[in-house]
DNA sequence: TGTACATCAGTGAACGCGCGTTCACTGATGTAC
DNA sequence: TGTACATCAGTGAACGCGCGTTCACTGATGTAC
């Protein structure tokens, strides 16, 4: 079959990224093999290194591609309303079951934030570049003064990512409302909405 | 050389679990061998089945005993002062320089709780278990009414994770301690310290 | 208390498996004339 | 515009390595008499 077109390797080349990206917060980096993926995106993982130079390199790919998704939905929240609804959907979306049940399409900081921290430099590259725009796109939503807005936007991050874990880790699905719902009262007083 | 009495294997026994509990929040439970670990406990990886079925079940017990650390962290805290320097104490001990740059030693929520989550039937057992310990303990030292102070200690325990986390993901040593700072300045707001 | 024997903690080699990576090959695409 | 040829995206087999697990063996420990 092959060669394909130029457009065709473009498309394929973001298909292995979209399946990385998903299986990898799925499941974990190390716990996804390079097969499974080409095989999601409908080819064999012989040709998986015309598109990267090793699994690293997609690893990084992988990960600022989650951090464009997730910041995306902020950006979405804030075209549809004013800043203060904009921020309580966001908190909404992120401290939501379905986030909880979904981590393939949800927030990389809290699926692989350990595991990419551990990884190869271009691995932590990536997980850093993330946390770093994360911080610093909340910070400009929460406006105010620049130090006060990133010291507000770090706390409710760091909020926001360690309630999923824990919500993750809830015994049932009881524990793990409670867990949510005490994640959000926080973020909301904290927030002043 | 071998065999050896029972209280050298108890000892032998407690040194794999020491050591495992070390390393797989140092690099991963995926990305340490059970060669590794029967290594630093001074043995040969041959021995490790006269002590655990499987890695599986060394992870578990890691986990507990990783627990088992923190939670006498928050109880040494309690013996040499009043509640308030307690949670102060405990506040200072999770958002320190020294937790960041140790994982080995660290919150295994943080080093292991996604992992752990993706993990085996034993290995979620043993993280939800300690979650779910770690929220009761710190919802007793909290006081006050039962749901209100859960819900207190669900949220203090979400920022301490996630603020470790992401500073354990900065690209700076001055982008850690801005996000430590601010993970330490919500939680004695929260905690009215 | 001493002796004979079974047990079993720990050793070190080996097994089997899955994984990341490599490679020879195919044939449609892109390019040079 | 058409033709000849080089390129290279994707295939599928193979390689090498590390890992969890197994196993035959050793010899000190624990036990039965």
């Amino acid at each position: 079959m092959p060669r394909v077109s130029k457009e065709a390797k473009a498309a394929s080349h973001a298909r292995i990224v979209k399946e990385a990206a998903r299986q990898f917060r799925e499941k974990g980096i190390e716990a996804t093999g390079l097969a499974e993926i080409m095989k999601a995106a409908g080819m064999t993982h012989g040709g998986f290194y015309r598109h990267f130079g090793s699994k690293e390199e997609l690893t990084a790919a992988a990960i600022s591609l989650a951090f464009d998704e997730i910041l995306q939905r902020l950006d979405d929240a804030l075209e549809t309303g004013d800043r203060d609804s904009a921020l309580r959907d966001f908190v909404h979306m992120h401290l939501s079951e379905q986030h909880v049940a979904q981590p393939g399409f949800g927030c990389p900081i809290v699926a692989l934030g350990s595991e990419a921290a551990r990884g190869s430099a271009v691995e932590r590259e990536a997980i850093t570049r993330g946390v770093d725009r994360s911080i610093e796109r909340l910070a400009e939503v929460i406006g105010g003064e620049a130090d006060e807005a990133r010291s507000r936007a770090s706390g409710l991050l760091s909020l926001l990512v360690g309630t999923v874990i824990l919500a993750r880790s809830a015994p049932s699905r009881q524990r793990m409302e409670e867990i949510l719902l005490a994640g959000r009262r926080q973020a909301f007083t904290s927030l002043g909405l």
